[in-house]
RNA sequence: GGUGCGGUAGCCAAGUGGUAAGGCCGAGCUCUGCAAAAGCUCUAUCGGCGGUUCGAUUCCGCCCCGCACCUCCA
């Protein structure tokens, strides 16, 4: 079944399909700034994007997709931060890489095949820029920077319909925006490849035909896309704030330097917003993961959250959201459990690759269409649950189709990528509470009402709830 | 000023030209020595005003409100 995604080119749904005669789907997905910790809202365009990685993983093979995620380790804000820091800028671009690294294994997010740096593809770069000095797409200014000649491009704005916006610069926008470069440049919506050394750069400076100096952000992107999928890719992905400029201009510099089509499709996330507003410092309505998992939340909610809106619409954050995705797994960790039950298997046989081969989605088809359709996730939820309580009903009861639905069950899983391997994993209770059950456990047995209420006093002092049995009783944590 | 997107139950959120998915919360019931858990049931007429239509929440127009982008913030 095809995947149909927007388009944010044509602002339609398109179907996705690999255009190269090898039948490698070509995914460039623009990563993260690595300079301080990402916040939630980046992670929704992360989460997202790892759910088109599954998608075209189902769809097409997994060894049919090639996903390139960049790092951006060089620019103004990773440079401040080691300027500030009194640190290399290598030093920080690392440990802030490595956090990305934890906090998206959290979220059970896919690592893309290739991880560029934009410090690893600085020649790359250099080489683009040169031929688009060649072709008379760019100039040096005076200070030594190199900037992109955007009426050099006819295509320039069909992504974000820029050339509309053009008209009313200057407007409400007073262009105090624009002043601040715009000294060198021959227009203002020129923008830079390379930017020529300046103190406050510090260390972080390369050679280049033009001088001392590092790349634009935007180049970053063309270069290493080009070098790992090559001139031409068949989706490429961010966060809508990347529109523009950062998309447009990707795309005017590679299809000006490689005299083709950049990307066959493109596709923008919404954003995030946390009590009806963007996220950001000032109004103090910013989130990362750890804040989230010290207040008692698990990874694995906040990516149920995440994926509780509609992808190309905004989402409305708040703590509510993550209690209400803590019990929504909760039950499909329930479900899921009369689903091992009749097929005979583990939760975590839920996740091995072999269930991904099945080829039947049986009750869980809607659920799929709704995925294949524009990743309508909270659509594909709706229906899920629908088919959870069906399954619910039935308790685990074995049928011919058990294995089957269990296979298509795990697929669901995967495309989401719901891990409920955490939830399986019983807390063992210490000793000494382990003891004051068994004595309740006794007391209860004796009838001893009263006893057995005071011992379960004691648990409850103690942080842990007793659930009885018919034949025994289990311990867990209260929750926080 | 321009561009784009929204306003659906207490909260979050799908969807459709023919009388509104789902999740959370809440309420009631069942079960249970207690406590949980679980199961069942219940809870909206879709921002406002017009228009098109046999019929609109769904199409068109106007208005009100909100958000985002145009500022190297996913």
């Amino acid at each position: 079944m095809p995947i149909r995604l927007h388009d944010s080119l044509t602002r339609s749904p398109r179907e996705l399909k690999p255009a190269q005669p090898d039948g490698i789907f070509r995914f460039y997905n623009c990563g993260p700034t690595v300079y301080a910790p990402a916040h939630i809202g980046n992670f929704r365009t992360f989460v997202v994007n790892d759910v088109i990685r599954r998608l075209l993983e189902l769809e097409f093979g997994a060894d049919k997709v090639k996903h390139v995620r960049n790092l951006t380790d060089v620019d103004d804000k990773t440079i401040k931060r080691a300027r500030d820091e009194g640190r290399p800028l290598a030093d920080v671009t690392k440990q802030w890489t490595e956090k990305f690294h934890a906090d998206c294994a959290a979220l059970n997010c896919l690592p893309p095949h290739i991880e560029p740096t934009a410090t690893g593809h600085i020649k790359e770069q250099v080489d683009m820029i040169d031929v688009l000095m060649q072709k008379g797409n760019a100039y040096r200014a005076a200070d030594g920077s190199v900037y992109f000649k955007v009426s050099s491009f006819d295509g320039y704005g069909a992504l974000s319909r820029v050339k509309e916006r053009e008209l009313q610069v200057g407007s409400a926008l007073s262009g105090k925006s624009q002043a601040a470069d715009a000294d060198e440049k021959e227009d203002v919506s020129d923008f830079a490849l390379w930017k020529a050394y300046k103190p406050d750069d510090g260390a972080n400076a390369w050679e280049s035909p033009w001088g001392r100096g590092r790349p634009g952000w935007h180049i970053e992107c063309s270069a290493m896309s080009k070098k790992h999928l090559g001139d031409t890719i068949d989706l490429h992905t961010g966060g809508v704030n990347l529109l523009f400029p950062h998309h447009e201009n990707e795309l005017a510099q590679s299809q000006c330097c490689n005299g083709t089509t950049f990307a066959h499709h493109w596709y923008h996330s919404e954003h995030l917003l946390v009590d009806g507003k963007k996220m950001s410092k000032s109004l103090g309505n910013l989130y990362t993961l750890d804040e989230l998992v010290a207040k008692g939340f698990s990874p694995m909610a906040l990516r149920y959250a995440l994926l509780m809106g509609h992808p190309r619409k905004q989402l409305n954050f708040s703590l509510d959201s993550m209690h209400a995705a803590e019990s929504a797994l909760k039950s499909i960790y329930r479900t899921a459990s009369y689903f091992c039950k009749a097929a005979g298997k583990s939760i975590g046989d839920l996740y091995s690759t072999e269930c991904l081969s099945s080829p039947s989605w049986l009750t869980f088809e809607k659920t799929r269409d709704s995925l294949w359709d524009d990743i309508n996730t909270p659509e594909a939820f709706g229906r899920f649950f629908l088919t959870l309580a069906i399954a619910d009903s039935n308790r685990g009861e074995t049928t011919n189709h058990s294995l089957d639905e269990f296979n298509a069950f795990s697929k669901v899983l995967y495309v989401l990528g719901i891990d409920l391997r955490p939830q399986d994993l019983k807390l063992e209770a210490p000793a000494a509470i382990t003891a004051l059950a068994e004595k309740r456990w006794a007391a209860k047995q004796s009838k001893d009402w009263a006893g057995a209420d005071a011992l379960r006093k004691e648990l409850t002092a103690a942080g842990w709830n007793m659930k009885d049995g018919k034949d025994g009783y289990t311990l867990e944590p209260l929750k926080k």
